[in-house]
DNA sequence: CGTTGACTTGAACGATATCAAACAGGGTGG
DNA sequence: CCACCCTGTTTGATATCGTTCAAGTCAACG
């Protein structure tokens, strides 16, 4: 049990995580029941409708949850980072499929065994309900995004938004705010997955802010903002 | 007090609502803090990034959620029908822009009063909770549609959904279950709005399903749906 | 009737998709 | 160490879908 509580005061997103908001000996009671999996690029986490047998939290590396329709065009509905919580409480299945983009350290907890806390536990409920509050906004955000936005904007929204999403768990590669530099977590095709738009277009616009200096790449997946008021324009505002 | 016990009985969302957990009593309790608004067509309900006062259940009529752009770009983010929770608990203020579409029939409670309640009554948070969760669902189907689909899955999309929406709250026209009818709630530029499309593009969609003779109209808002295998199949899989 | 606003229809244009080829980096086997 | 793929990415040429701009229709209403 003490072992239990040090492990989670040791965690890296532990105050940033749902289980922020618990008490101490609440604490325990949770990292009795979590287990730690590791887990490469690629693997499927939950697959589309199927019953969920676990909740988790992500401890580090990216989880993407994607709807596919019949023909097999696929539309990236979420994005998840190290502190986000993966899984619906209370819920049988999943209307999407999850799965690892990056290596990803999970912090995992039995369906059963997560739910009877989750009543037991006073407010730990409130703080998913909020929890899932911020993912709906998300969500909206991205709404618009998809319906309304050029694939200027999309990219250049796409590409703050993952250097917001990367400062704020410590990812960043630099350490000057004003040019912030990354490793993007996504290919070219989960980036026009997440845009609904088609590689090759995610591709000419990267290539196009690369020559109008707004950002500057190191191989295809590190980044750099050299200018970040002109990235800022361009997310809502494309230039001609 | 039985006065208020009355009302919510009668009530024609009663039991599909937030409120259809709720015991007797609970009901009594929420009744004594609920106060009716009857709102005509374009009334704002909630402006984008202002404080909220109120929490509502909507008892008829229909409500847009929308976001916009700088430069005027409009997307509606969620659709509200009957029986539908409009507010944010336990969040001091909205993301998003609130307006009626249709005359609508509020039930609103004070939002502090309302928060009370939700702690004070067991489970009373939970079903809010799952309430959002199928509002986060339905944003991410969205999500699918708004970055994959071509203009004519769109609409045949949404005249589905609105279908299944009005049939679903008793609002149809008609009685033949092969062949429903009913008065869209949104204009062409609401539906577009809806969409990520322009108001032609709808129109025109709209027209070609006419000439298929998948719907038919009658006036500008009063669709039948002639061929439901067609409209279904049009919805993923854009004929040629 | 004439005016207004919502919708439809048409023609031209443009942004993004599609198709196709070249390119780059990283691993493998020789 | 090099030749060879393999995969992901970039770049180019063309096609297409949806937008834009512009009329035209229609019903409601004064």
């Amino acid at each position: 049990m003490a072992e239990h509580l040090l492990r989670c005061d040791s965690c890296a997103v532990r105050h940033r995580a749902v289980c922020g908001a618990l008490e101490r000996d609440e604490v325990a009671r949770l990292s009795a029941i979590a287990h730690h999996k590791l887990l490469p690029p690629g693997q499927v986490i939950l697959h589309d409708n199927a019953e969920m047998h676990y909740f988790a939290n992500i401890v580090s590396g990216v989880v993407k949850l994607t709807k596919t329709l019949a023909d097999g065009r696929q539309q990236i509905v979420g994005l998840q980072f190290a502190s986000d919580f993966l899984g619906r409480p209370f819920r049988a299945n999943s209307p999407y499929h999850a799965e690892t983009v990056t290596d990803v350290h999970l912090c995992t907890y039995d369906k059963g065994q997560f739910e009877r806390l989750v009543k037991e536990i006073e407010g730990f409920e409130h703080r998913l309900f909020q929890n899932t509050l911020d993912e709906l906004d998300s969500a909206r955000e991205w709404m618009l995004l998809l319906g309304r936005k050029s694939a200027g904007e999309k990219v250049a929204s796409f590409l703050l938004m993952v250097a917001r999403r990367m400062e704020s768990i410590g990812c960043k590669v630099s350490d000057d705010p004003e040019r912030p530099r990354f490793n993007l977590p996504l290919s070219r095709a989960e980036i026009a997955d997440f845009l609904g738009l088609t590689i090759e277009t995610v591709s000419r616009q990267i290539s196009r802010m690369k020559v109008d200096k707004i950002i500057a790449l190191e191989g295809t997946r590190t980044i750099s903002i050299l200018d970040m008021q002109r990235l800022m324009a361009a997310m809502e505002q494309e230039r001609d």
